[in-house]
DNA sequence: GTGAAAGCGCTAACAA
DNA sequence: TTGTTAGCGCTTTCAC
């Protein structure tokens, strides 16, 4: 069904049925009803490539996560799909596999498919590569930050504060020998966490000890052998890792080990995973907003999308913070962060 | 950059660029060398919708899941996008929302889009819904069992014969008492859980008492007030769930009741969750093929849109089976499945 | 208020 | 081997 055969039943010309597509209002009551009615009982719906090639507008956007099997980054991207979906947008959502060749490859499908915009989160790009796509007319926004890359509109998460956060409540609790165990990515977040880590244990006199910072590779796995290689050597009375898949790894290795957590060793991830609460003991961790980082991040992309193209806005940074989930593993005795 | 320019800046008429571009081998070499390199510097893609339209092809497919939070459903996914991408077909996953409103939304706009086959997890949909989706020549694939729906390709799990594998393990570990937490959705998979767990129960004499059986929200939250609900009223040595997010809860209930598992009571979950051996004690499940389960549904969706359509071949059944996880919460000495 | 017709960028049938 | 041109389905300008 096509919008020639529309016209011929309904006795008009395809202008006039496009009109009541598109223009509603300059077309006579009688005749918009009549060519409505049509349309309706016929199912009518114009063609998507049709309309694109006059439009040259998708609506859709692209969403490029780092990892697609990651909970948090489909919470994130969960987030940006409300948004998009309520203005009518639908999503491409990406998988990035934590490296820039997976992400230029479907950079490359969404340009090609003309989307009308993209979400990518803590990207492995080049700044030159986002540019590029910029400079072709698809907005761009990232989120979750990357040192590298400066200009764009982004949401980031003060992971530093939230680090220091963290860390405060550990030396609070009574810990000195404080290891940390960094994950390799997403890096900024990394190095944002190391350095708050940094700048609360010198602001309580506590040495900075190289042998209690470790990178290791942000899965659980990572953190099992992390752990494992840290208390092979080193004394920590607490553990804070850049991640909650971290944090579960060095649990497991200390259960093997036969370390008691949080009595001998605290344990304190960042994340808040939805498992956190459910290890023994429950993880204490950062909680980040995910979903409204999604939201955010869509907003920020559909100013763009809407924007008439005149004036050129400066990039906004977005700035959210993370939230502190008190649990077990470092001993409270509250648990705070209920299981619901 | 169109068609046409490249044409002029080549001195050859558009066909001739268009068919350096989909029939190179009806070009002069010489004439198509020096297409080529024009096209290349000026980095010349043809425009998607001006090929949609006259191709009719989008090289695109649509998932849709019930979930997008769920680490399961979207190692289907990542099974059917591995397939498709592989391909060059690109992929829309879609948000179901666990109700058949959002499928439906999901299904119009994918319809709208003209992708070229659509892969449905665990649907909640009308069987007529469908049907009418693939009357206007839009291949479907449905994953995940629905009782209500026939006639279609399809890939399944074979939940009756791994739900009696692991309650025959039940009975073999000395247990007799055996309550089962059963989830609403999906509905399929649950009644025949439901099943095996009879039939085993039978064959070894045992009584299936209906108190021992009940129906719960298929989440962590839905394990705990079921468990916390059983065992108020009831005595079972074991707990099988259908599904490992319900275990979870469930051995948290059990926790806060001050009952150890797997000692007083025995937990086996169904799936096999990332997590599920990060819990303590590690869970005791039935592993399902996710990865592979996308792979077969993406093969029976390619069979379909490489069809030449002359022949209509039978719907086929694609049968897959589970796997036992025996880890520590059914009390079995061996720790199987170890972290990696 | 409505229709005729040009044009969006491309493919392919037909002609040369 | 290459060019000319109709046509894919729609929107929109320009006339009436």
């Amino acid at each position: 069904m096509n919008i020639k055969q529309i016209a011929k039943e309904a006795g008009v010309s395809v202008a006039t049925v496009s009109r009541v597509l598109n223009h509603p209002e300059n077309v006579a009551p009688a005749t918009r009803e009549k060519i409505q009615k049509i349309i309706d009982q016929a199912e009518y719906k114009p063609n998507w490539f049709a309309q694109g090639l006059n439009f040259n507008k998708t609506k859709t956007i692209g969403i490029i996560v780092p990892h697609i099997l990651n909970t948090m980054y489909m919470e994130i991207a969960k987030g940006v799909e409300d948004v998009a979906l309520q203005k009518g947008y639908i999503t491409f959502i990406g998988n990035g596999e934590m490296n820039s060749n997976a992400e230029n490859s479907y950079l490359q499908q969404l340009e090609m498919r003309r989307v009308d915009g993209i979400v990518i989160m803590f990207t492995s790009l080049e700044e030159e590569r986002l540019r590029e796509i910029e400079k072709k007319g698809v907005p761009i926004v990232l989120i979750g930050e990357n040192k590298k890359i400066e200009g764009f509109n982004i949401v980031r998460v003060d992971c530093k504060s939230g680090a220091e956060k963290m860390v405060k409540h550990l030396v609070a609790s009574g810990h000195r020998e404080i290891a940390l165990l960094q994950g390799s990515d997403p890096e900024t977040e990394s190095m944002d966490i190391y350095e708050g880590y940094c700048n609360v244990l010198r602001e309580n006199g506590i040495e900075v000890k190289k042998n209690l910072v470790s990178q290791v590779a942000n899965s659980i796995e990572g953190g099992y052998l992390g752990a494992k290689k840290m208390i092979a050597s080193e004394n920590p009375d607490a553990i804070f890792t850049t991640s909650d898949e971290i944090a579960y790894g060095a649990m497991d290795a200390l259960k093997d080990a036969g370390v008691r957590v949080p009595e001998d060793v605290a344990i304190a991830g960042y994340g808040n995973n939805r498992m956190s609460n459910m290890v023994e003991p429950k993880l204490t961790t950062a909680e980040l907003p995910y979903h409204m980082m999604g939201v955010y991040g869509a907003r920020l992309l559909f100013d763009l999308i809407e924007d008439d193209g005149k004036n050129k806005p400066e990039p906004k940074v977005i700035t959210l913070q993370s939230k502190m989930k008190v649990r077990k593993s470092c001993g409270h005795k509250e648990r705070i962060g209920e299981m619901f």
